[in-house]
DNA sequence: CATGAATGAGCTTTCATTCAT
DNA sequence: AATGAATGAAAGCTCATTCAT
């Protein structure tokens, strides 16, 4: 393998350890594996990724991060606080099991309680709070423009909505069929609607 | 090791495997310690397991059984509806991350995707769908008692309830101080009484 | 391979590793070798000693037991202190470069440097003193049977005669061929004939 | 960093490994550490040296070198034999633990057994010998000056000598507390005293 | 039934060495 | 001369599983 700058091979080195956890599973990833959908030698991973461990660590990290900034951004787009919402709503589930930034943040959350490492809790109660506070505002924004009535305090409601996208998420990765995405959406909108008092969507 | 009655033997492993789960984490779940904290060795969890996987599941089983049991039983006890709804909201979270029942549904849950073992995928959604159920006679229950006036499908909000305990449940389980169990309570509570119309049991 | 006593092994290991010390050199000791050599596999190995440093650290307990006993031996074969004195100088020197015994501990002793580990260092500096108290009982019976005139304190020339053997002995291990076995023997002879007023075994 | 002329670099290099073993121990010694600790790539040392044998025998060679060199210059600085014997037994213990020279010397000559290279035996034993000719002129012009009356030998007295040194340095660089650096040149004084029957510096 | 010594495949990690730049 | 990314052989360690007792 040709030499490349450090900052791409190793960023090149956490999207391969994204895939591979997609497909194996994060308890069956080999740096092995890595390596190989990188097309570079088990050395070179561990050039750039003192351990295991701190590889797991970036790709956690940068999972979140993608994750939360395609919210942000789909957020962002609209004005209306109703498209807002509806937009949170769709870029919260994954859109099947293949979403490898998705899975990869699922599935290093179980793994981390096993290395009972506190920087990756951190990592998720971070991803969380973030998510929260973006759901928050858009209730503000809906409030302030007249479309939302709220039937419970905003934080509770940005909380809940958070709340189901996980669990609903975790179904969806887990190819779960009797509840396919299209459901999953309904479900929480349904929440959504009924908070907020806007009939949603269809209306 | 005494002989023992092998169902009593077996159930017996499956506890220890249960504490162990919940002590050290699945992933780092070794037949050694399922063998020491039971007091045998490890000779006698392979006679009575074919192999770890088998293990893993009997305990998924069990685990999944006792917590729907418990729920069952204490809506069971109640003939009012509002009493069996806030009966089945306490009994779904579990009271801290040392509940070992929970933590192994947990834990092996997300253990399980690596193994792409559908058998444990069923038991999952099994335990879903029961809950559900169960929210779904309450909710039933409560409309002909006149108790409440559902916003929403009874089918929508089961749903709704059962998947946020599942994700409540999750951030008890990891020890998330931010979010302790009486708030997780109160929101899930709270989503119950926007769909029923009932203000709740304070009032 | 059969089961074995766990005690047996174990020390059927030790020898094992002596041996390969002798040959190879601590350095270059594998895990491997060990096992080849005491015809298990390296599973064996691992299941009798938690880890590699454990192996050497039994090992240098075993070879500085087994090197001291048998100058005590030796020693209390003998009642006359002259006698003693040859028995001593005749067992502190390996005979050739082939002694495991001695060997394992100059290898090991060097070896420990690295790790740091002062329970070596412990190891290293009871025999050295076990060794010095034996010399100087020698002495001390000497001077009472009116057989020796020390020139010199009798710890003195104690310390001073293990430190010859010490340094002889590591020239022996080495292979030195212009300072053959019988050639240090004389030497330390000679300086205990003048510290000790007594002509020597030849006189 | 910049370049250097190749014969600077090279003795930079030698000097940082003598460091290296020092600090982390021979077998400890990385090219990663030697490179560090001179300022430079790894790619540097491997220029400059083919292999990391190779680099350990240019230590070996250059501590031998530099060690002999001082005690030659002590004992040249002086005209009577009694002062020439003081300052060669002074100069023949390292002062402690931290002496690179000496420590690498130490180190090596075990290294080297691993490697079974002959190259090394040949300096460790051609260190020996000049250091027991250099105690040998010593000990001739000591009689010859009329102030030692040697009870040996003058060979055997010189090779005991050097022994006892190799002995007790070691001790001093294992970090031996029970035996510190001034007993033990009070050792091998009292030693060199009684073989040449001069009292001594305190007399 | 129960034991635990023995096994060995499988994995992570280390590090001297190479080589394109 | 110097760099440092990349390599891959070599080693230690883990642990489910087997099986003689």
């Amino acid at each position: 393998m040709a030499k490349a700058a450090p900052h791409e091979r190793q960023s090149q080195l956490v999207d391969a350890a994204m895939e591979v956890i997609r497909d194996r599973g994060i308890i069956n990833m080999r740096i092995q594996d890595v390596a190989r959908r990188a097309g570079v030698s088990t050395g070179t991973v561990h050039y750039h990724f003192t351990d295991i461990d701190r590889l797991i660590y970036d790709v956690h990290t940068w999972a979140c991060e993608r994750f939360f900034a395609k919210r942000m951004a789909a957020v962002t787009e609209e004005s209306d606080a109703r498209d807002q919402l509806v937009r949170m709503i769709r870029s919260g589930l994954p859109e099947n099991a293949d979403d490898a930034v998705v899975v990869a943040m699922y599935e290093i959350d179980l793994y981390s309680r096993a290395r009972e490492d506190p920087a990756h809790s951190l990592l998720t109660q971070a991803l969380f709070d973030r998510q929260v506070a973006l759901y928050f505002s858009v209730l503000q924004l809906g409030a302030a423009q007249g479309h939302f009535t709220l039937t419970a305090p905003a934080l509770d409601v940005a909380q809940n909505l958070v709340a189901l996208e996980d669990s609903y998420g975790m179904h969806i990765i887990n190819g779960n069929r009797s509840t396919p995405v299209e459901r999953c959406q309904d479900l929480i909108l349904g929440y959504a609607g009924a908070a907020t008092g806007w009939a949603g969507p269809g209306a």
